[in-house]
DNA sequence: ATTGATCATAAAGATTCTTGACGGTCAAGT
DNA sequence: ACTTGACCGTCAAGAATCTTTATGATCAAT
C-alpha cells in the first residue's frame, strides 16, 4: 500500500492537512456563532433549501431526537425557522429566513476572505483549476463516506 | 461584498462544499474507530509527533480537563501513550505508538482510495497543481482561524 | 376501516465539555 | 536556600449534547 506514485502520496497527505484544518476552521466558526458543531452542520445542511428534520438527521447523520434538539436550538436564536409541510402534515420544513442569512454569511466570509487572498495571486486560469480541484475533492469526500457508510465494519476492533 | 469577481464567488463555494464534505467525512472516520471526534483531532495532531497535553489543548481548542479526560479514552483504547517529560516533570508528553498507525491510517487510507480515484485521471503535472490547491487551501484555513481567533467578537449577536 | 410505516417530539441515560479547585513543578527574585 | 508567581496535569461538579426508547399524529396501502 506504500509502493505508491510519489505524486499520489504527495495528494493524500495534502488532503490530510485540509481535513485537520477545515476540522478546526468549522470549530472556530461554530464557536463565533455561539451554536454547537452539529448546529453548523444543519445551516450548511438548509443552505440548500429548506429540509425537512428527517431529511437533516440523514445528511447529518444524526437520531431524530437530536435533530429535533437541534432545531430547538436554532430555532430559540433566530436562525431557523420551522413550517408545517403542506403536502405531508407529519413532516416538519426547516429553512434559513431571509433575514439570518447574513449573520451566517458574515462568518464564513471571514474564511472566505483568507481563501480569496491566499488565491489572489493566481490568474483566471489558476482559479478555475483551484475551483475544480476544490470541487472534485468534496466530491470524493463525498464519495468515501458513502463507502464508509456501507462498509460499515464498525469499530472493527 | 457581492461586487466581487465572479472567478473567486465560485472558489468560495466550493470551499463551501469542501467545507460540509470534510466535516460528515471526519463524523464517519471517527464513528468507524469508535472514538469521538474531539479525539480524532487528537490523532490528527500528534501525528506531527509527540505533544503535551498543554500543547494538544492549545492546538485542539480546548481546556486541560478535557484533554486529560481525551487522553484517557484514546489511552484505554491503546491508540496513544502517555511519558512524563524528561526535561519538565510536570509536563506529559502524549504519542502514538508506532503499533496504532496501522488502525489509524487504515480509516484515512479508505477517505486516501476515493482521492486517488477521483484524481487519477490527472496527469503529473495535475496531481501537482491539486496538490499545491489543497495545501494552499488548509493554510488559508489556519490563516482564518487565527485572525478569527485574533478578532474575537464572540457570538456578536 | 385497518394495518404498518413514517414523522416529529419528549423523557431518560450515557458521554463529553467547561469550570473551578488542587497539588506538584519550574523559574525568577530575594 | 527560600519565597513568590506561573504553569502543568488531574479531579470533581455542573451544563450541554447525543442516543435510545416510547408516544401520538399522519400517511399509504390493503
Amino acid at each position: 500500500m506504500n509502493e505508491q506514485d510519489p505524486l499520489l502520496e504527495e495528494l493524500t497527505q495534502a488532503s490530510r492537512e485540509v481535513y485537520a484544518a477545515v476540522d478546526l476552521v468549522e470549530d472556530q466558526i461554530a464557536k463565533m456563532l455561539g451554536i454547537h458543531r452539529s448546529d453548523l452542520r444543519c445551516l450548511n445542511i438548509l443552505e440548500n433549501g429548506p429540509q425537512s428534520a428527517s431529511e437533516i438527521g440523514r445528511r447529518a447523520n444524526l437520531t431524530s431526537g437530536s435533530v429535533t434538539a437541534l432545531v430547538d436550538r436554532l430555532e430559540r436564536v433566530g436562525l431557523v425557522e420551522r413550517h408545517r409541510s403542506s403536502t405531508d402534515r407529519r413532516s416538519v420544513l426547516v429553512n434559513i429566513p431571509d433575514r439570518s442569512y447574513p449573520r451566517v454569511d458574515a462568518l464564513y466570509s471571514q474564511v472566505g476572505r483568507a481563501i480569496k487572498e491566499s488565491f489572489q495571486s493566481a490568474d483566471p486560469a489558476g482559479l478555475q483549476v483551484a475551483t475544480e480541484v476544490l470541487r472534485t475533492f468534496a466530491a470524493a469526500c463525498h464519495n468515501a463516506q458513502n463507502r464508509i457508510e456501507e462498509s460499515k465494519t464498525p469499530t472493527d476492533q
